[in-house]
DNA sequence: TAGTGGTCTAGACCACGGA
DNA sequence: CCGTGGTCTAGACCACTAC
C-alpha cells in the first residue's frame, strides 16, 4: 500500500506540542510577547493543563520561554554569550570583570569543596559571595572558597565586613602568584539562596562552573558559579566570535 | 516567644521531598542499587506519585539518580569528567579521541549553523556524525559540519559511503592549516535521533557544546556536540586535576 | 506476563504580581 | 482584588524490560 505508516512509533502529545509551539514562536511571536495562559492554550490544544505544561517546561529549559508566576509567559531572547574564559590565569576580581562581591563569611567548607581544596573538612575557611550580572539582571552567582592557609595576611585583620571583607580577601589572594587553574562545566538546580540571587525559583537549572585555582603546588581557592541555564551560553572564545553580542533578535522561518 | 518561626516560607513538599531522598541517597544506598518503585516510595511519603516523580525528576537532573523505563531507579555514579579541550586547536578526528565516526550525508546547514559557518542557508556541506564513549557507555553524539568548499579534495570523489566517508571528509579537513577555534557550552534538550544514540529518551537534558574551527580566515567547519547532562561534567583542564578520573565512588556524611 | 517508569487527565488550592 | 503560573491529588492507560 503506498500509506506512509506513521504511528508506529507514536510521538508523545507533549513533544508534539513543544514541536508546534516552537514553530508558532519562530513565526509568530516577537521577542518579550506574552502567551495566552496556560489554561487557555491548554484548552486551544485540546490537552490538559499539566500536558501543556510538560510542553513549556521543555521550551523554557532550551531558553526560549520565560515563564513568572503571577505575570505570564514571555517569549524569551536569545541567549547571551557569556565568557568564562577571559580571566584566563587570573585571579578573580581582577581585571574588568562583571563580578560584585556582596557578602564574606568564615565557614568551614561543605564536603565536596574541601575534597578540592584538599583540606580538612573542618579547616577555616573564607566564603566570598559574588554576583555577575550583565545590562542589570543577574547572570550569575558565586561562592569563592578561600583556605584561611591561603591568605595570612588576613590573620590580624577582622574589622571590616561584608563586601569591604569580600574585597580585601580578593586583593590578598592576588598577591599569591598564580600557577594555573582548572575549570569544569555540569548541570545542576538552584538552591534556595543562589535561587533568589538570580531571580529564579529554587531548582531552576543552571550550569555549574567549578574553578580551581593553584598556587605555589597547592590548591588555594576554589570557586562554585552557577550560571543561569536559560538566559546563558557559556563561551570559551580564543577567537572573539561568541561573545557577548546580542546577536539579531528575529527570526522567521523562510 | 522562643518558637523560631518556621513556614513564614511555607516549602514545597516535593523539594522537601528531594532533600530527605538525597541525604538516604547519601547514607543508605550504594551506587548502582535499585529504589523501591515509584508507587511504593509515594506511598511511603505520603504523597501522589506526581509530586514523588517531580523529586525524582530533580535528583536526575543533577545526576545522582538514573530511571529507566521497565527497570526502575537506582542510585548514579558521580558524573564522569569529560575532557572537551585537549583538542584544543587540533582538528577533530586527529589526536587519540575516543569519537567514533558513524555516517557521513550531504545536506544544507540548518539555518543557525549556517550563521556560524558564514555561509548561505542552501550551499552543500557534509555532515559528519561521530558518537563519543567512555567505559562502554555513549557520553555524547556529534554533528559536524563541514561545507564543501572546505574540502575540495572531495569534489572528484564519491566512493565511499557511511563511516568511511566520514574518516575521509575529516582526513581532508586535517590537511588544512587551523588558525583556531571556538567553544561554547549551553543546556538543551535530545533530539530523537541524538536520545536514541545517547540511549536516553527524547527531551533528556543534554549539554551542547559549539565548536567553530578556523582557517584561512575563514570558519572552516562548526560541530555540534550534544553530551548527556545527567553523567557528564566537561572539563577544560590545564592542569589534569578534574580529569576522567572516577574519582571516590561511595561517601558517607560524617 | 508481571512490573517498571512514562504519559495523560480533570480537577483543586496556593503564592505571587500588578492594578 | 483578580489573573498568572506553581503545586498537588487520585486516578487511568501506555510502552518498555525482563523473566
Amino acid at each position: 500500500m503506498g500509506t506512509t505508516q506513521l504511528d508506529t512509533v507514536p510521538e508523545p502529545k507533549y513533544w508534539h506540542l513543544k514541536t508546534v509551539l516552537a514553530e508558532a514562536l519562530d513565526s509568530e511571536f516577537a521577542v518579550g510577547e506574552i502567551l495566552p495562559n496556560e489554561r487557555e492554550l491548554a484548552a486551544r490544544f485540546g490537552v490538559a493543563r499539566a500536558t501543556l505544561r510538560q510542553a513549556l517546561e521543555q521550551l523554557e529549559l532550551e531558553g526560549r520561554l520565560q515563564r513568572r508566576r503571577g505575570v505570564g509567559t514571555t517569549v524569551a531572547p536569545p541567549r547571551m554569550g557569556v565568557d568564562v574564559s577571559s580571566s584566563e590565569t587570573a585571579w578573580p576580581g581582577t581585571g574588568p570583570e562583571s563580578w560584585q562581591p556582596t557578602e564574606c563569611t568564615a565557614a568551614a567548607p561543605p564536603a565536596a569543596v574541601a575534597r578540592l581544596l584538599e583540606i580538612g573538612p573542618d579547616a577555616q575557611t573564607h566564603v566570598v559571595r559574588r554576583v555577575r550580572t550583565s545590562h542589570g539582571q543577574s547572570l550569575a552567582a558565586e561562592l569563592l572558597h578561600v583556605p584561611a592557609a591561603s591568605v595570612p595576611g588576613l590573620t590580624g585583620i577582622d574589622a571590616p565586613s561584608g563586601p569591604a571583607l569580600a574585597r580585601t580577601v580578593l586583593r590578598e589572594l592576588a598577591r599569591l602568584p598564580l600557577d594555573g587553574q582548572d575549570r569544569s562545566v555540569e548541570l545542576g538546580s538552584a538552591g534556595a539562596v543562589d535561587a533568589k540571587e538570580l531571580d529564579r525559583l529554587p531548582g531552576a537549572p543552571v550550569l555549574v562552573v567549578t574553578t580551581r585555582y593553584f598556587s605555589g603546588g597547592r590548591t588555594a581557592a576554589v570557586s562554585l558559579a552557577t550560571y543561569r541555564a536559560d538566559t546563558c551560553r557559556l563561551t570559551f572564545g580564543a577567537h572573539g566570535g561568541l561573545e557577548i553580542r546580542h546577536e539579531e533578535e528575529q527570526r522567521r522561518v523562510s
